[in-house]
DNA sequence: CTTATATATCGAAATAGTTGGATATGGAAT
DNA sequence: ATTCCATATCCAACTATTTCGATATATAAG
C-alpha cells in the first residue's frame, strides 16, 4: 500500500479542512477504485494495448479489406514472417481478430463487434488533439 | 524492407497461381499501407498506449466522477506521487485528458469528446470476449 | 515417404515502459 | 524572506515488449 489510510485522511483534511468530510472523501475515493475488478482491468489493459502499435494498427487497416492469410499480411506490412505471426497473435488474443485455419493458411479477419468503431473513434480524437 | 518486391510476387504468385493477378495482389496490399501517414499511426498508437494499463483505467475512471486534484488521485489509486504525477503525464499528453492550474493545486478532469464512449466500448468487448 | 510451403514458436538482443525515492519548482501563507 | 505544501521531474532499478533469424510443426503435393 503506497498511502497509509491515516495520512490520506491528514492530507485530505488539510486540503478541505473539516476532518469528517475528509474522511468521508476518501472513503469515496477509495470506494470508486475498490469497487473495480483488476481481472476486469488487465482485460481491458490488454484491448488497448493490442491497438496500441502501429504496426498492428496497420495489420488491423489492411484486415478492413477483408480476410487475409498471414502472407498477405506480411506482404501488406512488409515485415518478416515471424514478426507478422507475433502481432497477429496479439491481436487474437485479445479478441479483435479472429483466425479461420484453411489448410496450410491461416486467414484472419476482424471480429465482429466494437473494433471498426473503436478505429474509427480514435481517428476524431488524434484530430481533435491535433 | 523486409519483402523485395519480387519475392512478394512470387509468393503471391504461388498462392493464387496467375503471376498477373498476384502483382496486382501485390501492389493492391501494399498501396494500403502505404497510404497510412506514419505520424498519424504514431498519435493514434499514442492514444491507444495511454489507455493501455490498469493504473491509468482507474485514474480515468476516478475522473469520470469529476475534476480531482493529483492528490485525491493517488488517494483513489493507492499509488505515491511521483508514481501518480507520471500517469497522469501520459494522460494529460495523449490528449485524455485535461490539466487546469489552481493556485498549487493541479486539477484534472476528462477531456470532452470520445474518452468516455471508448471506455465504454472497451467493456462491451471485453464481455464480448470472455 | 519425401519435399515444399505456410505458419507458429523459440531465443536472444534491443528497446520501451513502469515504479518509487529523492530532489526541484513554484505558489501561498506566515 | 522563510517555510510549507502540492506537484513535477530526475534517476536508476526493474519489468515488459518488440524484433527477427533459426527452428519446429503441420498440411499438401509428388
Amino acid at each position: 500500500m503506497a498511502c497509509v489510510p491515516e495520512e490520506a485522511v491528514n492530507r485530505m483534511t488539510r486540503l478541505i479542512g473539516d476532518a469528517d468530510k475528509a474522511e468521508c472523501k476518501v472513503n469515496k475515493l477509495r470506494s470508486i477504485t475498490s469497487k473495480i475488478d483488476e481481472k476486469d482491468l488487465d482485460v481491458e489493459a490488454e484491448i488497448f494495448k493490442a491497438m496500441a502499435d502501429p504496426c498492428r494498427l496497420k495489420i488491423l487497416t489492411l484486415l478492413r479489406e477483408g480476410e487475409l492469410c498471414v502472407c498477405e499480411i506480411m506482404i501488406g506490412l512488409d515485415r518478416p514472417q515471424s514478426t507478422t505471426s507475433y502481432q497477429l497473435s496479439i491481436l487474437k488474443d485479445a479478441g479483435l481478430i479472429k483466425e479461420r485455419k484453411d489448410g496450410r493458411w491461416s486467414r484472419y479477419r476482424l471480429s465482429e463487434g466494437a473494433v471498426i468503431e473503436m478505429l474509427n473513434m480514435v481517428l476524431l480524437m488524434k484530430d481533435a488533439k491535433i
